[in-house]
DNA sequence: TTGTACGCGTTATCAA
DNA sequence: TTGATAACGCGTACAA
């Protein structure tokens, strides 16, 4: 085909249009930009042009030139595709819809912190949403190039970033007042590692609260949120001649391997014998075998809340951070004593 | 400070940094580049003042020129995110170890792959990676404008792209001669969509075998791929008036729902009354309420694979497209009657 | 409304 | 080895 000779190898740029369709390359840019001066001749001349060429602005060129790239880094490490991995997709779709792109980071133990925040900044991505702990310092660096941050299920020190956050300590409050009001007495905790943010704050919330209730010991033991740890955590438990009744986990997958443990290896009956309390509401927990009860998280209401702020302050980099909290969901099952309201 | 003063309010560039070392622009665009010509002296004073401004190179703005982004896009559906979560972590540490950087696109329903490939080609990724079933349409014109496309399970009419696939059919194929020759002769199979590649794989294998082995008749039902609506068939199964004495099931989800159905709803035993075998060794296979028979697929190795083959071809185009498959791990559990070897 | 000319930050080319 | 200059593809003053 003679007319197809000079179609070039790669894509089409704005030049190649503005040639097919006979006007100036300014003209062709005018186009694609949603609220220019143009008239209907010219924008119907071009965008046939372009649809033949299937020429779409190169977005890359254009953030240059803009400074708007709709790029959004997000960091993840391997434990929020373990605990929930529906945060990405909901983060993608909500960040899709208004027209930003996800640049994903993973974050390994080889691969520290302090690089990663220096390639996320290379690709002058307008925003930050940090599904791990980000240290104050690459929050600053962020901060002084007026990239947006917003902290999912972490607070920064000093309200430094925004962030949006279930209210961990919170609902387990209520579980501890629940248990107690089932009739439980003596408790105990299977946390995960020391240094885990959403881990003590979940702990916290609930040795305070027994705290107010006139329970002052609780037994504390630390794994690392996987279903191994929690079933060695309560074989653990079970050897110490300390009694207890009911046991909280500080998330739904050590919390059923605290139940296998109990139920399998023990042979002990839940909730007769004992109480297990999870958090998270991952799929297994509704399913016979187990019937957890739990603390179900409002991802995608937090998903959209971290992209809502996030927006918000690439439109107006000036807003000073907000930390925002929202309450999980009791979803009471057949895994533990407890009172019905 | 009055040194400070001048300091600009965005990133550093390349000219902040001449400027302060006393020396050209291409100079220090010389200093970040892998192979350059420079002197020893000339290299430590660009990247002193170049740590002093926290100076890197403008991604963005280089690949506008390089005509490389080193971004490569991944493709995904909901359902990814469920049956192997961990995929994309495995992906993105494989591609950040090359360099590479993982933009993601998440296809919704409503959201078609027609769009998504448009946005994909607007930001002049390196290559594509698809865990999603993609157009032949899309694939040519990803291939038009040069760019590698790889398919994760996934294969392309007409070999027109890469893809790395588990050997679904392969897999299946034993587990019907392990069932039959562990004494199994009455079989049903519980599928996804009919058109969902996967489970078309895995139904084939697994009926194909049962055919050579003189077994024509498998009762086949459909579901979505879900606990529940695994759950479902096994009853519709059950309600039936054929007998079966095996249950294979296209994945995981679907084996546990159908065997929570089995044993909760209907009372039978696994697998005395009934074997159930599924796909994919999910986190739960393993844990004693299910203990369930299955195939495991090499996700890390699969990753690594994907992104081994788009590196080849974004460094060499001319490559021909490679299909490349391999074997899952038969993981025997408890879950199933089925000989040894 | 349209076209001309410039600049975003970088790498690549070429002469010095 | 180094520095001046031209691209890369686009948006946007400014003039017409």
């Amino acid at each position: 085909m003679k007319t197809d000779d000079k179609r070039p190898a790669g894509s089409a740029t704005s030049y190649d249009v503005a040639r097919l369709a006979g006007v100036s390359q300014s003209a062709v840019s005018r186009c694609f930009k949603p609220d220019a001066s143009i008239s209907e001749k010219m924008r119907k001349k071009v965008l046939a042009a372009a649809a033949e060429l299937h020429y779409a602005p190169n977005a890359i060129a254009r953030s240059l030139i803009t400074r708007r790239s709709n790029i959004v880094a997000v960091l993840i490490t391997e434990a929020t595709t373990r605990v929930t991995p529906e945060i990405l997709f909901q983060l993608n779709v909500a960040l899709l819809r208004q027209g930003l792109h996800l640049l994903l980071f993973s974050i390994t133990r080889e691969m520290g912190h302090d690089d990663i925040i220096g390639e996320v900044l290379r690709y002058k991505v307008d925003g930050v949403i940090a599904c791990t702990t980000l240290p104050p310092a690459q929050i600053a660096r962020c901060r002084q190039q007026g990239i947006a941050v917003v902290l999912y299920n972490r607070v920064a020190p000093g309200e430094q970033a925004c962030s949006v956050s279930c209210d961990h300590a919170s609902a387990n409050r209520d579980i501890a007042e629940r248990l107690h009001r089932g009739g439980h007495r003596r408790f105990a905790f299977i946390a995960g590692a020391a240094d885990a943010p959403v881990s003590q704050l979940r702990l916290q919330g609930f040795v305070q609260r027994l705290g107010e209730l006139g329970v002052g010991e609780v037994a504390v033991v630390h794994g690392d949120l996987s279903y191994r740890s929690g079933h060695a955590c309560m074989l653990e438990l079970l050897a110490r001649d300390v009694a207890f009744d009911a046991v909280v986990c500080a998330n739904d997958d050590m919390a059923l391997g605290a139940m296998d443990a109990a139920r399998f290896d023990k042979l002990l009956r839940v909730p007769q014998d004992i109480s297990i309390v999870g958090f998270d509401d991952v799929a297994a927990a509704e399913r016979p075998p187990y019937r957890l009860t739990t603390v179900r998280q409002p991802v995608e209401d937090m998903a959209r809340t971290v992209v809502r702020l996030l927006l918000e302050r690439i439109a107006d980099p000036g807003l000073p951070p907000v930390v925002t909290t929202m309450p999980g969901a009791l979803i009471v099952r057949a895994s533990a004593h407890i009172a019905a309201d």
